[in-house]
DNA sequence: ATGAAAGCGCTAACAT
DNA sequence: ATGTTAGCGCTTTCAT
């Protein structure tokens, strides 16, 4: 009995199979006019344009990646989205360059631990992506080694986690020196620092690190009552442990923050504590986020270069994901010291 | 000529065969013990674990997608993810809730345009997830008509955008109304507003809506020279458009930023001008985000909840992809209003 | 220049 | 309780 069965039931979402049914070619013509390759006659590529405008086909990327292994998708890991703003800032620029290079970002949250982190390296997420953009704080290389192959990754901030996977790295010691040898320069001597836990963060690690390195050419040790160990790197611990350290422990001249929702929260301390600053106590963090330029007094901080740091990842690692055998490459981004109205009077305006 | 064949290549990624093979079992074996489906004999179950194990298998999420239409990817589109730190806090909570249910969040800036949005809800990405949060601020139901069926769709923010879809919204209106009369409550009676254009974002267009509605209950009219449309919702306009008010144009005793990032641009311009806050002029914005509760003063806004938004978008967005057919829902979160010292001197704690 | 058909890794209906 | 197999939508060799 003719006519019976759904020969051309277009029920669900259209495929190539009903793009090439209505356009009356085979399914291999329209892929080939979907991906520009090979070569179609003129007349029959309108014809396949028309029929996949008018019923709106869109390509299928799981099956396009199980096919080919590519999606278009890559992934970044980073510990926290919103507590540092620089991961924000950070994302954002990711996320804009890849769009621009027609990739969409995955993102991932690993809280800044080590299960987190390897999760996102190691996860079932990965065969949904091209390649992984991971700013991995709580890893070592031997948990890297134990993984085995991993495909297409790029390591984004401190560490070094062994010579097959790629690296984008930011001048920590550098920027911690920077701003350390700026608030010396000033003639402060007794220099608050707010930090993570160095034994969990190696980003903290490198940063004391150059804060440390600073002081020893200076002919200065690190003040034992001085250093202060935060949990998470916000704004509110930043208040609170200045809050802390002024009420009791040694009196400080400056404080060092390791980013700058620390060294905010301590700018907002200090008001509310009366203190003048940079009169009394001058601030300094790292990072720049937006809102360093606008807090009262502005934030002297260190330019990470994030846009850089974003350009330099999602180009190698789409150069990495291109070929896959070539060695791990190391890339490191310079840091910038950008002097504001916290630790200099006369560099904030009038006002 | 036998043993010529790579008959157990497991060279690549491992995959269901290589499991099977290892474990001497037939695929669907592994696949039930990896899905926990159908009843396995716990010693088979053991053999097949531990196989699994000691290759490293690791499901491909692109071929279970083109299975059964799932991946466990959401996707996230937002106008940006880091100038106005409202979008990047949202991102943080989705990108969290979506984790505690074994979902990742694929993110997508739209840059607040119209073709932007329409790309996020209708480009060749949605094949790769199985629905979409989208923080539309451009798009008109027209837009959504034109485009048919969608697949699984929240919309957050404020447009409805037709009734097949679900949407999250805050209350825009009654967020700039709360604002604007605390206010009128303080005496001001010149209100410098920063918006962004109504014409392009529905946002701007409804706070400026309660804006108006608040003015009107006290019988009072817009003054035309004192609304100021910003292209751009972040700090540096909020700046630059307070010293132009200020510079010239008439004169106004408080701002009112759709924004928080705009009213934070407009506190650090005030105090470079000299200008009392809030003694001459009061300040106020909109989101809450984190530096409004550090800058100086802190800032007056209203609280979106963004959590509770986050996560009943997360929820109505299972809910939708579980079930298709059911009507659009619509939830409306209450705003609240967080009086601070920029607005109220008496908020704000001694310093 | 175009078509036919194999197969990517997986799930599930159907067999045993 | 376990195995066999079709087919999701796509790209791509191999024919024509």
């Amino acid at each position: 009995m003719p006519g019976t069965q759904d020969d051309d039931a277009p029920r669900g979402v259209p495929t190539l199979h009903d793009v090439a049914r209505l356009a009356g070619v085979s399914i291999k013509t329209v892929s080939e006019v979907v991906n520009r390759t090979g070569r179609v006659a003129a007349a029959t590529a309108a014809r396949v344009e028309s029929a996949i405008a008018s019923i709106g086909y869109q390509p299928n990327l799981s099956a396009r990646r199980l096919r080919t292994g590519r999606t278009g998708v890559v992934g970044l890991a980073v510990p926290e989205l919103s507590l540092s703003g620089y991961f924000n800032e950070l994302s954002a620029a990711v996320v804009r360059i890849a769009a621009e290079r027609g990739l969409t970002v995955l993102i991932e949250q690993t809280g800044g631990t080590r299960e987190g982190e390897l999760r996102a390296l190691r996860g079932p997420r990965r065969s949904v992506m091209d390649g992984l953009l991971i700013n991995a704080v709580a890893l070592d290389e031997q948990d890297v080694q134990d993984l085995g192959p991993l495909g297409p990754t790029v390591v984004l901030g401190e560490r070094r986690l062994g010579p097959q996977l790629d690296h984008v790295t930011f001048g920590n010691e550098e920027a911690a020196r920077l701003v350390t040898e700026h608030l010396l320069g000033l003639g402060r001597r007794h220099i608050l620092v707010l930090t993570g836990d160095p034994a969990v963060s190696a980003s903290a690690a490198r940063r004391l690190a150059g804060h440390h390195q600073a002081l020893a050419a200076a002919g200065l040790a690190p003040a034992a009552g001085l250093v202060r160990v935060v949990a998470v790197w916000d704004h509110a611990a930043g208040y609170r442990h200045v809050v802390e350290a002024h009420r009791g422990g040694p009196s400080f001249d400056a404080v060092l923050a390791v980013n700058d929702s620390l060294a905010l929260g301590a700018l907002r301390a200090l008001h509310d504590l009366g203190v003048d600053v940079p009169g009394t106590v001058a601030v300094a963090g790292i990072d720049d986020v937006v809102d360093a330029r606008f807090s009262h007094p502005r934030l002297t901080t260190v330019d990470p270069h994030r846009d850089v740091l974003a350009e330099l990842a999602v180009r190698t690692l789409t150069e990495r994901i291109a070929d896959r055998r070539r060695p791990g490459a190391v890339h490191e981004i310079e840091a910038h010291l950008r002097v504001r109205g916290s630790t200099l009077a006369s560099a904030e305006p009038p006002g």
